[in-house]
RNA sequence: GGUGAGAUAGUCAAGUGGCCAACGACGGCAGACUGUAAAUCUGCUCCCUAUGGGUUCCCAGGUUCGACUCCUGGUCUCACCA
């Protein structure tokens, strides 16, 4: 039992600190029934998640599954300082009402990964701000400059003359303050947060509250392109409040490769399990295809439901296997006769005529399925369907 | 504060008076092949009903028949020194 329960807890884990204390825990759970904490905190920084973030939550189920309650930080006081990782200049505060904003839409989003019942949601201005000032400088007696500075991000704009707002260094005590007062057990965090999920330990030898959490890291999560980490300003994401459609289409034109990684980090199935499929892709008695329809199912489903991740998946056959129109799209309506190239823009499936030609050329352009050749052709009054690639569409009725 | 280097399309990066809408790489889009995979191959990649026209190479002026390229001023970035 133990065996597979930090199977499952080191999966996909790029680091873990103190690991024999994480087995006493797990062993007290299996033996007495004992209860643990383990600590995440989030930036309520972005407004909309996309499935990097659920890495963590991910992770955080597992440890609900066996015995650990959950201690889920909004970091809304530290989010006024900005945490500097990563970064190589300050950050810009942020407002106390995108705070409460942000941290309302992180709450609606993570239940749909954790048993609210073995969660609790908690905000870290509420213990921070009676601090004052006493307490404030008690915390910075704990730690010096000189290994602050050791911090590589520190270090380079240290040695580059970039700015550093001493708020920047009361950042990772913060973080690792939270860890004091909540008593954690252990802390969890992707593999960048390194130096602040240490500061906990430190802080709490410090402040002698009689335990050391344990630190697991997990690793950034790659986007769809499997290279670079997903993120929205290099869209290649996929969002938690993706439609279903959307969802399930991105899933689907992920690598294989990717795929087992999103299988490690993202799915409920057990190593097991995957262990199977692997080796059922491997010996060819399964379609990899298959397979990554499991997952988009399963991902779908999670955020949306049963019904919708059918349908979507039932949508995806019908555009992309049996290429047929899809069952949304768009609708414009306008004047005519109009020239097809302008057509195009008009309905926002091509950026310009000029694109819109060039495409024509290429035989990439279809009306109502049948390629259009004639790059002057008008459009006289009618319906028509207009496709450009394999997935922009438009429905366009020609007064 | 001093000295030097540089700012070119989504990014990186050539071009140093006409052959430049601007080499190349990456990204992106499209076509073939497929499992809408991946890998690979091919085409395209400022705008405009176009064998042509328009607006571009940090900003403002100037020299020239002609400037991304030369001059003047401005703004901003970077490096070294203090």
């Amino acid at each position: 039992m133990i065996e597979e329960a930090l199977r499952e807890i080191r999966r996909g884990s790029a680091e873990i600190i103190d690991e024999q204390r994480l087995e006493k825990l797990l062993r007290a759970y299996f033996d007495k029934g004992e209860t643990y904490t383990v600590k995440c905190g989030f930036d309520p920084t972005a407004p909309d998640l996309h499935l990097g973030h659920t890495v963590l939550l991910h992770k955080l189920a597992t440890f609900q599954r066996y015995g650990a309650k959950i201690q889920f930080l909004i970091g809304d006081f530290t989010a006024q300082i900005g945490d500097p990782t990563g970064k190589s200049e300050t950050r810009k505060k942020l407002l106390p009402e995108d705070i409460q904003e942000n941290a309302k839409s992180y709450k609606e989003q993570v239940f749909k990964i954790l048993d609210p019942q073995k969660t609790e949601v908690v905000f870290n201005a509420k213990w921070i701000n009676p601090l004052g000032a006493a307490g404030m400088l008690e915390l910075t007696t704990t730690f010096n400059v000189a290994r602050m500075l050791e911090r590589d991000d520190f270090e380079k704009r240290y040695k580059s003359g970039t700015s550093i707002s001493i708020s920047e260094f009361i950042y990772p005590l913060l973080q690792g303050y939270d860890s004091v007062h909540l008593k954690s057990d252990v802390e969890i965090g992707g593999t960048d947060q390194k130096f602040n999920l240490l500061m906990g330990r430190h802080l709490q030898r410090a402040y002698q509250v009689g335990k050391e959490q344990s630190v697991l890291m997990m690793p950034i999560l790659e986007g769809l392109d499997g290279v670079q980490k997903m993120s929205k300003s290099l869209n290649n994401y996929i969002g938690v409040a993706d439609s279903a459609n959307d969802m399930f289409g991105k899933i689907l034109s992920i690598s294989d490769e990717l795929m087992w990684r999103y299988y490690e980090l993202l799915s409920f199935c057990s190593l097991d399990e995957i262990e199977q499929l692997k080796q059922g892709v491997k010996d060819s008695s399964i379609h990899p295809k298959k397979v990554k329809e499991d997952l988009a199912l399963e991902i779908v489903e999670r955020f949306h439901c049963k019904a919708e991740a059918d349908s979507a998946k039932a949508e995806f056959e019908k555009v992309h296997s049996k290429s047929q129109i899809p069952t949304d799209i768009v609708s414009f309506e306008l004047d005519g006769p109009i020239w097809i190239a302008k057509a195009l823009q008009e309905c926002k499936i091509e950026p310009s005529t000029s694109q819109a030609r060039r495409d024509i050329k290429q035989g990439a352009v279809k009306i109502d399925q049948e390629k259009v050749s004639d790059e002057q052709l008008q459009l006289e009054s009618g319906e028509y369907i207009l496709q450009v690639g394999k997935r922009k569409f438009a429905r366009l009725k020609v007064n």
